[in-house]
DNA sequence: AATAATTTTTAGATTTGTCTAAAATATTTA
DNA sequence: TAAATATTTTAGACAAATCTAAAAATTATT
């Protein structure tokens, strides 16, 4: 059984070891926890000695398959739990990974397993992020280009074209930027642009050339 | 800002001081709580100092109006919990309890807002306790005679006349006990005798006459 | 009422997770 | 490559929540 700390530490060393990939610096995980790097060390020599961290000193850290185990159940259980504060309790998007925050530390298998079941099994969370299966299995998810949806289909920006400066500043101006959430409202047969809202906000037009440079996930 | 064992000393002394009432002994609750009576000592120093107890060195203690209002939200988080696990995630009444006692640390009064909105503002646990609302405010549950319940009326047992020792035999066998729940599925027009279901397990037959000396309240 | 038994408190230690300050090591820069 | 800078670790301290052992106060018993 670990700590709410331990699983803390552990869940950050996973995340920043699969987005920086390779060894993950003591500065990187004591900047993300707001916590000290001395208290980071301390930390790894604990979950080393667990043998959950691969650590050699002044070098950086790994996880171990153990630890990795562990962390990927962490955030199964946020990520359910985010998909019932926001399909249940109706939570804004936005506000639902705070509360996930404490409640993935409650540990009781029998209880996410029926969560999961009254959920119906979702594959991801709403932030477009999937959901380990009980036995850690993770889908990938395609990443595609906005102009391969088609009516009524949902997605997550995971992705945006940035060598043209005009494209940029352009998105900026509808407010699409990597992580928002796009609904698919009309797919023009005449020229392919397409009719989009943005967060649950702003309608707008976008033509085929556009969307042809954002790289999306499907949500649904 | 309390702790989580914060917390759990104040429901524990809120909870002892509403059955046994007055004086709270340092040793009970070390009883309750399985720490040590120093442990306690320390604890309701602590307390005591935040204005959530009174205490007299040897004499017990008492809980402040600040430290019941906040027993009080501790119990309304617990409860509704509670419900949400048995009616929403079909546990069995009697494993709610362990879980809750974890979810209920949980802070955040939107959350507790929204779930309760999301069960229908409940009035009782699934053990038939009151749950206070938004307020504290502790709707008393009437205390009857099993006797007068109606068919398909469901109750939990809170109290049996204990003067008669072949009662309590029969009651024992039929394993009717205190905190038990009972299903009114027939009420036999002739004789006033009862078809009844005890814990959603065994089906039985009881006369007017036992029903009068079972006490309980009703829960739908 | 004096003594025995019980309860409660105090004093001091331990574990966990954090911190600061300083030392050790690694990396960057001139 | 040597010096400057940055990163990481060590050493020692602290607060929270617990413990053990012993002292103090209360309650029960003879």
């Amino acid at each position: 059984m670990l700590s709410i700390s331990e699983e803390n530490y552990l869940k950050t060393i996973f995340n920043l070891s699969e987005s920086g990939k390779k060894q993950v610096s003591t500065n990187s995980i004591s900047k993300f926890l707001k916590t000290k790097p001395s208290s980071v060390t301390d930390m790894i020599k604990k979950l080393t000695a667990k043998k959950l961290l691969y650590h050699k000193k002044y070098k950086g850290t790994n996880i171990s398959s153990n630890g990795k185990k562990l962390a990927i159940q962490i955030i199964r259980k946020h990520r359910l739990w985010e998909v019932f504060l926001y399909e249940k309790l109706k939570f804004k998007w936005d506000e639902v990974h705070k509360i996930a925050e404490e409640l993935e530390h409650i540990s009781n298998e029998k209880l996410i397993e029926k969560l999961d079941k009254y959920l119906k099994y979702p594959k991801i969370d709403p932030h477009g992020d999937p959901i380990p299966n009980k036995d850690g299995k993770i889908d990938v998810k395609p990443i595609i280009k906005l102009s391969k949806l088609s009516t009524k289909d949902a997605c997550i920006v995971s992705n945006v074209n940035d060598e043209d400066g005009n494209l940029l500043e352009y998105l900026n101006k509808i407010k699409i930027h990597i992580g928002c959430k796009i609904k698919v409202f009309d797919v023009i047969d005449f020229d392919k642009s397409l009719e989009i809202e943005i967060d649950s906000r702003n309608k707008v037009f976008i033509s085929n050339r556009v969307a042809e440079n954002i790289l999306v996930t499907k949500i649904n």
